[in-house]
DNA sequence: GTTTGATTCAAACATACGTTTGAACAACAG
DNA sequence: CTGTTGTTCAAACGTATGTTTGAATCAAAC
């Protein structure tokens, strides 16, 4: 391949990814995409094959290296010796809060397609799940250990509060800029984490009464 | 108009709810709601004028109810002078997580459509989140009161994260139910609303380090 | 300079969509 | 019965979509 090719595989990727965060992926035409990425309208089909290739090609070259960071970070905090409930979250959620400053790897616009990937009745979503489930196994045996007196299905319920705090912060996180006329600004990622990270954990710490009603 | 009327008209509502809630809205046609509805092509915009006017009606006939019960409830807890954060956070949680069993009125399928409309870019999004300001503002207020020493801003992300847990239940909990095979299941509404309660409310009374940092 | 293989391009293709139309039909009023 | 009104129906319309095609273009290899 040579360096022209790449130059545009890229160049409708990062485009498609902005312009199916603004306004989805079905209300995105190739014409539209092709069109903002200076490309010729068959060039996605001649790179990916199709529309569907071009968001799968998408979405994967984003959630690896996010998953493996979050797998990277669990492991470093257990080769230090921290198996706290926060060090877990941290790992856990950092990577894909972190998402919306990186500017630089165009993860701003990504952000907001992963947090809505949850609710998205696709084929995809099943696809993207499978590989995540391992990453959840591995996060729910850590947090099984940093909560050694939570009942199991507790922890369950509560991580997927957790994960849909997340999935909220990275979808619908402008619109909380917005509402609160920037007040609560969730690109600052750290911030935003330490306080994910604080109510969630308070969150797992509290005590149960879902089974004893 | 008579009741032969009525009846497509509340059959189209019902289908394209389902339909919606199964595939998406840009992911279903017009063809697909009317073959499965028993009705003309044509009903569509014969009853309703359009597609969108069409989704325009059948997000209003249940957005209103929900948020009138979230504000009666609030003053019903007022008027029995509880203002416990408990009580609040059941008042706002409990009608939306009350709709997945409400298969009489055909809430189930309603839920993961209303969970995605926060994530989703369309601008029903937004004049939808007009009406929902208020609502947002009573709680608001409500919450303060419950929680007089916590900080605006903690209060305002610390309503965020509830949000998004509770929009992640309503979008995904099918999910939650699968991948826990059944051990998780949202659709008992009462079990599920103490876990979120027990959730949320220890993550608003956390000690805030977001400020702080 | 010619050939080769990969890329771009304009044009066309087939299909699916939301919408419109005008006739047919039913129920009811006068 | 006749006319009116609200509803259904089959058919067509215009448009937008994803995809395909075959020629044109380009860079490097021989």
């Amino acid at each position: 391949m040579s360096a022209t090719t790449y130059d545009t595989r890229d160049r409708l990727l990062d485009t498609a990814e902005r312009l199916f965060a603004e306004r989805g992926i079905d209300a995105t035409s190739l014409r539209h995409i092709t069109a903002e990425a200076d490309a010729n309208l068959a060039s996605v089909n001649y790179h990916f094959g199709s529309k569907e290739q071009l968001v799968r090609e998408l979405f994967a070259r984003r959630i690896g290296p996010i998953n493996r960071e979050r797998l990277d970070q669990l492991a470093a905090c257990q080769a230090r010796g921290d198996t706290s409930l926060e060090c877990v979250l941290s790992a856990f959620l950092g990577p894909a809060l972190r998402l919306r400053l990186d500017a630089a790897h165009g993860g701003e616009h990504f952000t907001c397609l992963l947090g809505r990937l949850y609710s998205e009745p696709t084929e995809l979503k099943m696809v993207i799940i499978d590989e995540f489930k391992e990453v959840l196994a591995r996060f729910n045996t850590a947090l099984q250990r940093a909560l050694p007196d939570l009942a199991h299905d507790d922890l369950t319920w509560r991580f997927f509060f957790t994960i849909g705090s997340m999935a909220h912060l990275m979808s619908a996180g402008d619109l909380l800029n917005t509402l609160t006329q920037g007040r609560c600004d969730p690109s600052d990622a750290e911030g935003t984490l330490q306080r994910l990270i604080d109510f969630s954990a308070a969150g797992f710490r509290a005590i149960s009464r879902g089974d004893t009603p």
